[in-house]
Parts: structure tokens; sequence; C-alpha cells
RNA sequence: GGAGAGGUGCCAGAGCGGCUGAAUGGGCUGGUUUCGAAAACCAGUGUGUGCGCAAGUGCACCGGGGGUUCGAAUCCCCCCCUCUCCGCCA
């Protein structure tokens, strides 16, 4: 969440950014949020006030004559009343704007791009050239199925729609392609995570996917907790509630976890193949670091390079778009893109997402540091990005290296993960 | 699931109705000492929020939420978490 005093200092920056992210009703939250503050701060130093004197009249108690007593407790008794309706009103507005302010999306940076969804993002760069064939290419489920590799329709009755089973060959390359995804970023200093996939709710607040992302996320009411649709959630709420050391930064993490989305909303939209299913795999890299914007913006390209580096070894061509305002998330600041070239698609599809947050998870979170210089405890800055998310990959990992058979040729890079072939699958 | 023990500042750990925002130790910062360092010694050092140019000062905070009381870290109730034992089980 923002800081209260950036919403009084610059009411306008806020309201703006939520309209930025074209959610008008986000804005208003911002008025409403001003409003109970107003009062809070009103109500304030006189509940103080009636603090301090209760507090020194029970000091002088002691010292009353016996006789004094009675009617001077008869008056404090008075006054207790009197403060406690007062306290009451102060928890209500302090809840209150708990409420409102967790509601209050964080401001897109100047650079984020104008734009009401995903089709006014806004190409960056681009490595690879979309894959030419000679023969007419196979889209990845007829590939799938063709080869045994893929069964949606018993996935689909015994588990529903948007579910699949992965066979034999491709099952491998699943796996694979995620092994080596960690092993770059281990390589590359981050260290590995095996985290919950059930969270308590204070952990969907603090990294911004509630208020508002309810719809989307499994649930399990008897015991109160959420399954992930991101590993950017345990991960990130690691240090929540924590004093980290100046001299223990950057966080550097990365997660793979299975990934839980209810995708509602979405019927009709993506129904073939593996684009959008309930459940995956994620390799994910989380950075937490000083509240330094000139860092955290070093950090975000480094993490998108982390990302471009992997779909280069998987010799995928792909391109970075910066992310419109309108296909922001609530919490984000600025966000990238990667989209691989899907064949079937005859278009580039998203396959990685990476966010920078400044402050504003690790405020929800309580996630502070002790900087060298001043002894001020700040905020942390929080940043994340896909390494590799599978099976989306797989798509144009078969789409983009089919041979004219129907078999698959496996790029160098992970070969050793499968013990060395170069070709998947037999000729159809 | 049953029975106990406990959750206090950056960390460890006392306190168990007012004199406690909190002993003590560690850490950290500054100083003395030293050619320099270590050690030793001295001093300072919680977080949030209000007012103030500042020095300073009011209030809140001892896992979370309620309650008792003129007054709660301390007493009572609920919840969460950690640990030990028993049961169950991968």
């Amino acid at each position: 969440m923002l800081d209260i005093r950036t919403l009084r200092e610059n009411p306008d920056a806020a309201r703006a950014g939520a309209i930025k992210k074209h959610l008008p009703d986000r804005a208003e939250a911002v008025d409403r949020a001003l409003a109970v503050d107003t009062e809070l701060r009103g109500l304030v130093p006189t509940l103080d006030a009636m603090r301090s004197e209760q507090k020194n009249a029970g000091k002088q108690l002691g010292k009353l004559a016996p006789e004094e007593r009675e009617a001077f407790l008869a008056v404090q008794k008075e006054k207790k009343v009197e403060l406690h309706k007062l306290e009451e009103r102060e928890k209500r507005l302090k809840h209150q704007l708990e409420e409102e302010l967790m509601l209050v999306p964080n401001i897109p940076d100047a650079e984020v791009p104008e734009g009401k969804d995903d089709t006014l993002n806004v190409e960056v760069r681009k490595w690879g050239v979309p894959t030419k064939f000679d023969f007419e290419p196979r889209a990845h489920y007829d590939l799938g199925e063709a080869q045994g590799w893929l069964d949606f329709t018993r996935a689909a009755e015994m588990a529903g729609s948007r579910n699949y089973m992965l066979f034999g060959d491709l099952a491998l390359l699943h796996d694979a392609v995620l092994r080596l995804a960690v092993e770059l970023m281990v390589e590359r200093g981050f260290t590995p995570i095996d985290p919950p996939l059930l969270v308590r709710d204070a952990a969907m607040l603090g990294t911004g996917f509630f208020p508002g992302g309810e719809e989307q996320t499994y649930r399990c009411e008897k015991d109160g907790l959420n399954l992930i649709g991101t590993s950017e959630v345990p991960v990130t709420s690691l240090h929540a509630g924590e004093m980290l050391k100046a001299d223990d930064l950057p966080k550097k993490y990365v997660a793979r976890s299975a990934c839980f989305r209810r995708e509602a909303g979405t019927y009709g939209k993506d129904t073939r193949g593996l684009y959008r299913v309930h459940q995956f795999q994620k390799v994910e890299q989380v950075i937490v670091d000083v509240a330094d914007r000139d860092k955290s913006i070093e950090h975000h390209h480094a993490i998108v390079q982390n990302a471009e580096d992997l779909l280069q070894k998987l010799e995928l061509p792909y391109r970075v778009v910066a992310v419109c305002g309108g296909d922001l998330g609530v919490p984000q600041a600025m966000k990238y893109d990667i989209e691989t070239w899907m064949p079937s698609r005859e278009h580039y599809g998203e396959t990685h997402s990476a966010s920078r947050f400044y402050d504003y998870q690790a405020r929800r979170l309580n996630l502070r540091y002790r900087p060298k210089e001043s002894k001020k405890p700040l905020f942390c800055h929080t940043l994340n990005n896909t390494v590799i998310a599978s099976p989306r990959v797989l798509i144009p990992l078969l789409e983009c290296h089919q041979n004219a058979d129907g078999t698959v040729r496996v790029p160098a890079a992970l070969q050793p993960l499968l013990g060395g072939r170069e070709v998947l699958g037999r000729a159809l």
C-alpha cells in the first residue's frame, strides 16, 4: 500500500494512478481514505489529552486523603466512559483507513504506457524471428495428442475443464525445462526455495492479491487457506514482519512450485490446449532489496534478462513488451511481459511477467530493513519475474521445434537433462 | 485429535497490578586507550504517531482481539503461533 502521507501530499498522483490503471472505483478509495484520515487526525489530539489526564490522575490517587478518594474515583469513572466512546470511534476509523488504503493501487511509473488492455502494450525489443515452416506445422495439442503425450479429454472428465495430463517424453520435457530454469538461477546466485502452496490471507493481502483477487483464487474455507497462484506470494512473504540487516540485502530467491488459478470469467477464452489451465508449474524469481528506486529499476532489467537468457537457451523467439496502465495489476509500479512466439496462435503469447513494486508490497507485509547510514528502518523494495512456466512454455517448445514428421527437436541446452536425446517422439 | 509449556525491544532474556517503554547481557553508534587493531572502560541506542525550526514533548505499542480496573506487559476470555509428551499417519 501507499503511505498515507503520499496520499495527503499528493492525492492527485494517487487518483491519476488508479485512472491510468483503468480502476476508477479504486480512485475513489483515495478520497475515502483521506476523509477517514482527516476525521482520525481531528480525533487523536483530543484522545491523547484525555488519556494523558487519566494517567496523571491515577498517579495522584495514592496521595489523596481516604475521604477524598470516593469522589475522585466517581469522577474518574465518568471520564472513563467518555474516553471509551471516543476510543471505539478511533478504532473504527483506523480499521476503515486500513481497508481503504489497501484498495488504493500502487502508482504506475511515468514510463508505463497509456492504454486500457494488453492490446496497447508497447513492444520494447524482439529476439529471433517467428519460426518459418516449409510444411504445415501442427498445433501443440494436435501434435501432443498424436504422440500420446497429452490427454485433455480424460483430464477434463476427472478434474473439469482447463485440465491436462502430460505423458511420456512430454512429461519429461516439462520437468527438464523447469530444472534448467532452476539451475540457471542458482548459477546466478539465487537461493532455491520449495515454498508452501497453501497460505493464509495475510500473505495474499500482503502481496496485493487480496482484496480483489479472491475470485481467481482457490480457497480451502475449512482451514482459511488459499492455494497460491504464484510462488511470489509465499516467497515475498518470507520475511514479512522482519527487520532485515542492510548487509543481508539483496535477498534473491528462486522458487519452483505448482500454481493454481480459477480463471473465473475466462469462459470461451483460450479454450484449446495448454495455454490457459487451472494448474501449472512455475519457477519464479524474487528479489528483496533496499529502498532505492534506481536499484529497483536495475534489478528489474536484470530479472527480465535472466528470463530472456533462458528463452535464448531454449532457442525460442520472443519479444519484450512494456505493459500499459490498464493491464497493470493493483500492486505494480511497472511491468514487462515477455511473449514467446506461438505458431498455432500466429502470435506472441505471454509467458513471463516481470514486476517491480518499490515498497508497495513491503509496506503491506511490514517488511523492513535497517539502513547503514540512518538508523530509521525503511520498507524494502520487492520485485519478481517468471523464469519459466510450464506447460505453457511447452506450446512454443513443441510448435517451434517440430519437424515435418511430427518429431520434436530438443534444443542443445535441454539435451543433458533428457539423457542426451536430440529428438523426441516418433515419426507420425 | 488429547495433555502441558511458552510468545517481551535488532537478538537473547528478566519482569507477573501503579515507581516499567520495560532490568541484565549481546549487537550497533560515539568516545577513552593504541603506531594500528583486539581487549577493556565510559556514554548513547526501540517502533509508530501527534505538536515543535530545533532541543524537546504528548499518546500508543510487551503475538492478535475483547474484558476487569481509577490504573494492565502483569488478572480474565477468545484466536493465532512455537515447543514438549501421547495418539494417528505419509
